[in-house]
DNA sequence: CCTCTATCTGATCATTGCTCAGATCAAAAT
DNA sequence: ATTTTGATCTGAGCAATGATCAGATAGAGG
């Protein structure tokens, strides 16, 4: 039996009040600045002010709250890919668009996209992650399908989609590419990918 | 000042005479039974059956350990793709084929493929680590060099090739394919990049 | 035989993830 | 109004890790 010596709160309630999402916002401003392989559960805490055990309260485990950041990431992209292609017309610059918001959230959250495209770092069962994750891939999905040629089947459509999400992940976790070449590279392979092969 | 009480060595010798080629082989395997966030230099040590601090000697800390594995995976990655490539004819054959062979690796030797393709990871500044990927990509780029159509510049050569190598790292990072799909995307996504936006 | 140098060892330190019993407190139940 | 309940948060403890250090070992060349 342990007895507690020094329960002095630091806050002014004992109880945070809001803990979950000020975790989820530390964590990710924390991966953005040490990257994955220097991020620690215990700083994240001391950094929102509560005791080392506390984040495990709510998330379990650091898996836990990793896959917190990243479904919280991708309500983000979906909302700034929806965004972006509202603002196009023609639908193929929608797709276009919704590519640019996907290098675009890697290069202005890098602490989500730190996780958000990391299978093996979150739990992919999650509900909430795994639902995200999902309809944000369909949103992109029904963006490739409006803009493939009009006899495209399905299995197509499928093709174009993975292919060209695929490559922007490529692009952003391999550092392939510049910001300002970005923006050629995504309209080629939009083209190219909408063409299919000739 | 510290002494010595228990030198008792586990081998015939007190120099083990390959360590480091056995480490580079042990740390693969760990990685690919654990996983990157389960990697554990200690226990790369065990297997080897050496001190927990021998590794550091030769490869001064964790990310020097999987600096070396990533050039160890690109040279194999070279080699692969070489061989892949001359068994084909067809220049759009070889660009194929150095694709399934990116593939074909990551499902192989899954301990190196898991720090290859992270920057993050690796200390990308190391001598050996820099020029075998160096290497390896510039192959990959003359083979689309060759396959692409003859009034292809340099500019969209290179655009061909990171688009293509970038969709190869996100469909497995992702695990966006299994292998019967593979086949098809690769065919898909090569016919169409080559032939370019219409 | 002796020195030099690279290799390897065991110990130590700060830090980490996780677990646990107990303290705190808001809100529901009485 | 008082009690109870359940969720939240605390500090301590444990096993394990990466890194570093002085010292032990052995092979190579003088």
């Amino acid at each position: 039996m342990r007895l507690m010596q020094n329960p002095a709160p630091q806050r002014d309630s004992y109880h945070h009040g809001n803990l979950p999402q000020v975790l989820i916002r530390e964590g990710a401003a924390l991966l953005a600045e040490r990257g994955i392989d220097r991020f620690s559960m215990r700083e994240v805490a001391r950094r929102a002010g509560v005791a080392v055990a506390a984040p495990a309260h709510h998330f379990g485990n650091a898996r836990g709250l990793l896959t917190a950041i990243a479904a919280e990431g991708f309500g983000q992209l979906a909302q700034r890919q929806a965004t972006a292609a509202a603002a196009m017309t023609d639908p193929r610059d929608k797709v276009i668009a919704r590519c640019r918001a996907y290098i675009a959230i890697c290069v202005e959250e890098p602490g989500q996209a730190l996780v958000m495209f990391r299978p093996e770092l979150v739990n992919d069962s999650d509900p909430l992650f795994q639902e995200r994750a999902v309809q944000t891939f369909a949103l992109f999905r029904d963006a490739v399908a409006r803009a493939a040629i009009p006899d495209a089947n399905a299995s197509q459509v499928g093709q174009i989609a993975k292919t060209l999400w695929s490559m922007m992940h490529g692009l952003q976790a391999l550092r392939m590419i510049t910001d300002a070449e970005a923006e050629g590279l995504i309209r080629f392979a939009v083209g190219a990918m909408l063409a299919g092969p000739r």
